[in-house]
DNA sequence: AAGCAGAGGTAAGGTCTC
DNA sequence: CCAAGAGACCTTACCTCT
């Protein structure tokens, strides 16, 4: 989907069409702001203020990065995941906008449901991203696909008035490549023997798995282009990215993938984490910190309920100041969906960590998931005298560790 | 009895994606 | 002087069991 968040927020307040909107801030303080009622009273309308003229800007939306920005915005240099400081000083006129997850989910089960009703095989790739195996739709190979792609182009904007930039190929790999030829609203076919001239001439960074890292190194060892990384021998790529991923970069190059599309799966964690609005210091600002680590653990456990599954790996993840990253988790023998026993494993692993330094973001994970339903006897967790304390403490103010 | 290989689980960290 | 949140998957190390 073209620019989904944004283009959900389009469709609501039309007058914004031509003019830079970002979409992000998300923080409870920023929303309640920016969505006020006029007397207080009835339905909450968002003020379009340029993100210039947000009073306390950096106390906002200091820490926040842009969800997605409209093309209008996308000229000034503003793009998705940059702070949303940066983007105030580039394009200051730029309307702030909070994200509505329920209006965005909403109209990303209206584009796949139209989706499936043409090709039933279909897999998710995130709110705006499918993958759709129509090779045995009726009238998939037709021009080459571009007349299906029309046809759910036009379906999705019927049902959403979205657009949307369809790529079509033999494979995934070339087929979300091809997605980015044509964007927005637009259409595009790769074939096979198009890999030399219109994939080989791009760069790396722009096949599906080579991120920064991967990207830096290559450039290191003198290589860009899909082509060039297509010209290495395997055998080396291996012994620089260990086997398994020097395979697959020699595969990818040579634009081969059989990864099918699948339209079924199963969840195998849940987390919840927070960046905090200033840096928090385990220990002199232990009651903030315990306050934020139970709700945490609060919203983990109503996930997992909400959704019917139990999990029986529980973790922690912090970032310090300085933006290093520390994880533990312990597994523990029955899987679990309650707050209070993944509040206190939690507990545990946070005691396996050095908490010397102030810490700026907080996450508690369930991982090694299975389906309530199929673990009936899991989250009805006694809550007995001899396996739980007596005294009832409070979640606010009992000890972090 | 000691040594070793392979399987499988757990843990920590890292990378990538939307 | 900035840098979210949620999730998947990979590598490496270590441990236990057989």
């Amino acid at each position: 989907m073209d620019a989904f968040f944004a283009s959900v927020e389009l469709l609501r307040y039309p007058q914004l069409k031509c003019l830079p909107v970002v979409i992000g801030g998300g923080r409870r303080k920023v929303d309640d702001w920016l969505l006020q009622s006029p007397d207080g009273t009835g339905p909450r309308e968002p003020r379009f203020i340029p993100v210039a003229d947000f009073p306390l800007l950096k106390d906002y939306v200091g820490r926040g990065v842009i969800t997605t920005a409209t093309y209008a915005a996308r000229q000034f240099g503003v793009g998705s995941a940059m702070g949303m400081m940066k983007a105030a000083r580039l394009c200051p006129q730029a309307i702030v906008l909070p994200v509505d997850f329920d209006e965005v989910r909403k109209y990303s089960r209206l584009f796949k449901r139209t989706i499936t009703e043409i090709a039933p095989v279909m897999q998710d790739r995130g709110v705006d991203e499918v993958y759709i195996d129509f090779t045995d739709v009726p009238g998939g190979q037709r021009e080459g696909g571009r007349v299906l792609a029309r046809l759910i182009q036009k379906s999705i904007f019927d049902a959403t008035g979205l657009t949307c930039s369809i790529g079509v190929a033999p494979n995934r790999l070339l087929a979300k490549m091809a997605s980015e030829f044509n964007k927005p609203n637009g259409i595009s076919i790769v074939y096979a023997e198009d890999l030399q001239a219109r994939i080989w001439p791009l760069h790396v960074r722009k096949i599906n798995g080579i991120g920064p890292k991967a990207g830096e190194k290559l450039a290191r060892l003198g290589i860009e282009t899909i082509g060039q990384l297509a010209a290495q021998d395997a055998q080396w790529l291996m012994g620089h990215f260990g086997k398994s991923t020097g395979a697959w970069m020699h595969r990818v190059a040579w634009g081969q993938d059989d990864s099918p599309v699948v339209t079924e799966s199963e969840p195998v964690s849940m987390s919840r984490e927070t960046t905090f609005e200033r840096d928090l210091h385990a220990v002199r600002d232990k009651a903030e910190l315990s306050r934020i680590f139970s709700d945490l653990c609060q919203r983990v456990a109503e996930d997992l309920q909400r959704k019917g599954y139990v999990g029986k790996t529980i973790g922690i993840k912090l970032r310090y100041d300085d933006f290093r990253m520390a994880t533990r988790d312990q597994t523990i023998a029955e899987p679990t969906h309650d707050a209070a026993t993944i509040r206190r494993v939690a507990g545990l692993c946070l005691k396996r960590v050095p908490l010397d330094q102030r810490l700026r973001l907080l996450g508690v994970r369930v991982g090694a998931l299975v389906r309530l339903s199929e673990h009936p006897q899991a989250g009805s967790e006694p809550v007995s005298a001899s396996s739980r304390p007596a005294r009832k403490a409070d979640p606010h103010t009992a000890p972090l560790f």
